[in-house]
RNA sequence: GCCCCCAUAGCUCAGGGGAUAGAGCACCGGCCUCCGGAGCCGGGUGCGCAGGUUCGAAUCCUGCUGGGGGCACCA
């Protein structure tokens, strides 16, 4: 039994007790009622509060509504027990069969399980990384790589349609200065004082150089087109390659230079002002964005006639909710854009769409290094930048992942170098990914023997040890898991459940048996067991499969 | 000055109003005749401060302190 199955039970008795006049509710009876699973083991396998939720509208004491209803449930099917505790608690203990029967389910089900039909039917573009074209992705980007794609995933779990989007900012004042630090490279000088700086500079420089052997006998402008176009394609392939490297495939590149070339600027300008949404001052166009809580009006087209970067953001956004009509636009944005915010909300807004409901932004904090237990410090000019392409050399694509997924979008997090680069058990994937090879051996031992695990119609009462218990009710979280990881965007819900999950896993083998010993003869309690193993590695492998890391067969 | 995030064990971090606040690392001590010991078992210290809401607050609200990041006709 799951919990929402549980949560139905007692609504069903809830229910029941209005129908026999033995409790009035003033808002009638809840659609669910809230489940959880008590810390302390004495306190049942599930425990409820709606006792104590439901005490104003019913006008008695939680105790009393909680016995009502415990009443009731006691006679339900695969419920062993149901008692009142403390102040209303509901304590509920199944049936060990009851709970057993999930191990087939969740063999049945296969790569599925954990998902739902939530989001069926939703549209939803998700935009991340999108960092500049005018160097390698950074350790900061590859958290939004590693965490968007996460996401995309789980939201994909329960049914979402989701769109993977990069754009690319590849117009505008940061290219140029890029294009002139190649030059200035390419003729062994300074890039300028706000240029790029780095070894990455060099390279790129000389590799346009390579391709286009002339491009230093031209004029300055000429060349430092040139150096822009081929630049830029440098840095796109690059960029391309190392998310794909690390597993991220986007669905759309979206260039910001597009929108400039094509007049779907001008058009959304137009349209802005068609709206009414914008005036003209000091020569300026402006977005009245203050009438929809920005801190000040912005500009969309510079007294100099150019279009500013939010001018470009007005485009790309329409086209967003234009191309296929998202019914969401969900943005990942690092702590440093977050008073982006205000703006991006205002433009949603001065088109007619509700923030609310068609924009998301999503603000995640900064990644920090640590060495020696010192904070290193990256400096962009002095090129001591670390890139995604780094961590991965060092500790893997897994690592690399699973360390930037499995901590809380608002919490700062400080990657110790030597710790992930010594790539030893302090690394909590390793614990996952071992229990994950640990399940795959036993089910080749197995096949080897001849032993399949049970078939759905097995005796479920035979999975009755605690250890049993414990890693069942962990199986059946994780929809749960899943369904709130989305819900609440934070993917990394999802690791820290794999890691209980292994943990209950790891206690069960350490004392249950799965093989027969020896030459035993094969029994029914080995194929349930089976079965279990059977159902915990898709689990695990399910779980991996939502942070983007391999379930590993053998380590 | 204004805005956002954070503050929980020695360290890195979980903890969607619930009962006795958890995990990993580190430290000490146990467990391999057979399914992977990269594992399991035992040992202990903590919610920055002050108010408020609530039957009940690490969790929600306000103020303060400390740390991080932002507040361009840059992108």
């Amino acid at each position: 039994m799951t919990p929402d199955q549980l949560s139905d039970a007692i609504v069903a008795a809830l229910n029941a007790a209005v129908t026999d006049g033995d409790l009035t509710l003033s808002d009638g009876v809840p659609a669910s009622v809230r489940v959880e699973r008590p810390k302390v083991k004495e306190h049942g396998d599930y425990a409820t509060n709606v006792a104590m939720q439901l005490t104003k509208q019913a006008g008695r004491p939680p105790r009393e509504i909680a016995e009502l209803i415990a009443a009731r449930l006691a006679k339900t099917d695969g419920i062993a027990a149901a008692e009142v505790a403390g102040p209303g608690f509901l304590n509920v203990r199944i049936d060990a069969g009851a709970q057993g029967v999930l191990a087939a389910e969740i063999v049945a089900a296969g790569d599925s399980y954990g998902g739902s039909d939530q989001l069926r039917g939703v549209k939803v573009n998700l935009e991340f990384v999108s960092a500049n074209p005018t160097g390698p992705v950074t350790l900061a980007s590859a958290r939004w790589a590693a965490v968007g794609d996460s996401l995309a995933r789980i939201l994909e779990a329960i049914g979402a349609d989701v769109t993977r989007e990069y754009y690319f900012n590849d117009h505008g004042a940061q290219i140029d200065r890029f294009a002139l630090s190649l030059l200035a490279r390419a003729r062994g000088q300074e890039p300028p004082q706000d240029g790029y700086f780095g070894d990455y500079v060099d390279e790129v420089a000389s590799r346009v150089v390579a391709a286009e052997p002339d491009v230093l006998s031209l004029p300055d402008a000429d060349a430092q087109e040139v150096f822009r176009r081929e630049g830029v394609a440098l840095m796109f392939d690059e960029v391309k390659r190392s998310l794909r490297d690390f597993g991220v495939d986007f669905d759309v590149y979206f260039h910001e230079a597009s929108v400039h070339e094509s007049g779907a600027v001008q058009q959304a300008i137009d349209r802005l002002t068609k709206l009414g949404q914008t005036y003209e001052k000091d020569g300026a166009v402006w977005l009245k964005s203050t009438d929809y809580g920005d801190d000040k009006d912005r500009p969309l087209i510079r007294s100099n006639g150019t279009a500013t970067y939010i001018a470009g953001d007005a485009a790309y956004y329409l086209d967003k909710r234009q191309r296929r009509e998202f019914d969401r636009v969900m943005i990942l944005l690092g702590a440093d854009h977050h008073g982006y915010i205000g703006r991006y909300r205002a433009l949603s807004a001065s088109f007619g769409d509700d923030p609310d409901k068609h924009l998301e932004i999503l603000i995640g904090q900064m990644v920090n290094l640590v060495r020696d237990g010192k904070p290193l410090r990256m400096s962009k000019r002095a090129g001591t930048v670390l890139t995604m392409q780094d961590l991965v050399g060092t500790v893997g694509v897994d690592a690399a992942r699973y360390s930037l997924v499995r901590y809380s979008m608002d919490a700062t997090i400080d990657l110790d170098l030597d710790l992930w680069a010594r790539q030893t058990q302090d690394n909590p994937v390793f614990y996952v990914q071992y229990a994950h090879a640990r399940l795959a051996s036993i089910l080749r031992n197995a096949a080897d023997l001849g032993l399949a695990p049970a078939g759905a119609d097995f005796d479920p009462g035979l999975l009755s040890t605690a250890r049993e218990g414990d890693l069942l009710r962990a199986l059946a979280e994780f929809p749960r898991v899943v369904g709130h990881a989305a819900e609440l965007r934070e993917p990394h819900r999802v690791a820290r459940y794999l890691e209980d999950t292994a943990a209950s896993f790891h206690k069960f083998y350490d004392e249950c048996r799965v093989l027969p010993l020896g030459d035993e003869e094969p029994t029914p309690l080995h194929a349930a067991r089976l079965l279990l193993v059977a159902a915990t590695r898709q689990v695990v492998a399910n779980g991996l499969g939502l942070l983007g890391v391999t379930a590993p067969e053998r380590m």
